[in-house]
DNA sequence: TTGTTTGCCTACCGAACGGTAAGAGAATTG
DNA sequence: CAATTCTCTTACCGTTCGGTAGGCAAACAA
């Protein structure tokens, strides 16, 4: 059944997606980049929205993986959260497509994802809420106002990492260098800021 | 020369450009919004590309002039940043569509832009980095390192902005309502806490 | 009134999209 | 060796896209 060439389909289709979206990148864009024909694509996949959630499906588990494990780790909320998103930084920034192709679905796709099935990504919003949910205060959030927080979050480490290309091009990979050095700092201020014990 | 119906095609653009991006939202779309065949639109705007161009060119010029407002208004460049990011939050929040489009221009279509020669959103970052690189610090930042903040603050603001879709539908107008509670304050100490004199 | 411009229409075009049908060729299996 | 299965092909289909051509009615100008 060649699991090498679907491998690499995938490989293909990633690359593809976090350039050009889901709209953008087309099946024959993603076989081509293989040398292949996108009927050889459907051949294995069947369609292109099986494809994509395919590809989403094993980011969205990896992540919830690393979430369990930090949540197993870590017991004091406030130090789950900093992991996790320390953590989240580091992973898109290992890997860039899977990053680009994980943003766009939260900014974009939704409502074509929910209408196919394919909202891989609400276990994972999901979790972080709780996390942050579960910091003690002297208020408790709202399910909005913790949510409305996790994607402050992921924004402000995001929003750069989608729009990295933009920056390499302006300035070369110390843009990226930069990140590296700057965010975690960062991120660990805007929680803290944010939830410090008064 | 119906200055009325072009005003009225903008709108529907907006609104149409917001909800499903350049790519997703057709022509047709657009002109059925009014009630009009493509051609129609076509007729006054020429191309999509030049209809779109148009929108964007509005949003980057209103936020230009804001920006150029608030430098001749307040002269520390903490405050300048602090009051622009602020105002961009608020800006955001009052015309949601424009927003939208805004951030997805940031995120998404900048290759298509520049090759179009639209990318409009270039002063504007441009006059960002440089409000932060006049910041008196012990090292000087680089432009790169000054771009990746920026982009930071904004990832802050508007990634929130473009999900509040899934936000609104999850929680109802209370996610709106807690963002614009929570926001100010947090941007400030996001801001304030990388910039802190020692 | 007559000619021109404006605003919008119907009809159509070529290209690209996702997807289907049917079969060739190689590998696997009895 | 013969039968089957797997992988990938060429050929095609219906739909939708942005854009063009040409015309028609109303408003305006002389």
């Amino acid at each position: 059944m060649s699991k090498n060439t679907r491998e690499q389909l995938l490989e293909s289709a990633r690359r593809c997606f976090a350039a050009k979206g889901f709209y953008g990148a087309s099946i024959a864009d993603i076989a081509d980049d293989l040398g292949l024909t996108k009927q050889a694509l459907l051949h294995h996949f069947g369609s292109k929205e099986k494809l994509y959630g395919e590809i989403l499906k094993g980011i969205a588990e990896s992540i919830i993986s690393d979430i369990i494990r930090t949540r197993a780790d870590v017991t004091d909320p406030l130090a789950q959260l900093e992991a996790l998103m320390t953590g989240i930084l580091e992973r898109q920034l290992a890997h860039f497509d899977e990053a680009q192709i994980l943003m766009r679905e939260l900014l974009d796709n939704r409502a074509r994802a929910e209408q196919a099935g394919n909202w891989y990504l609400k276990p994972f919003l999901q979790s972080l809420v709780s996390i942050v949910r579960a910091i003690p205060l002297e208020e408790d959030l709202t399910e909005a106002r913790a949510l409305a927080l996790v994607y402050q979050f992921l924004g402000s480490i995001n929003y750069f990492v989608v729009s990295e290309p933009t920056l390499t091009q302006m300035f070369g990979r110390e843009a990226h260098a930069a990140m590296r050095r700057d965010y975690p700092e960062q991120l660990r201020l805007l929680i803290h800021s944010r939830f410090r014990r008064n």
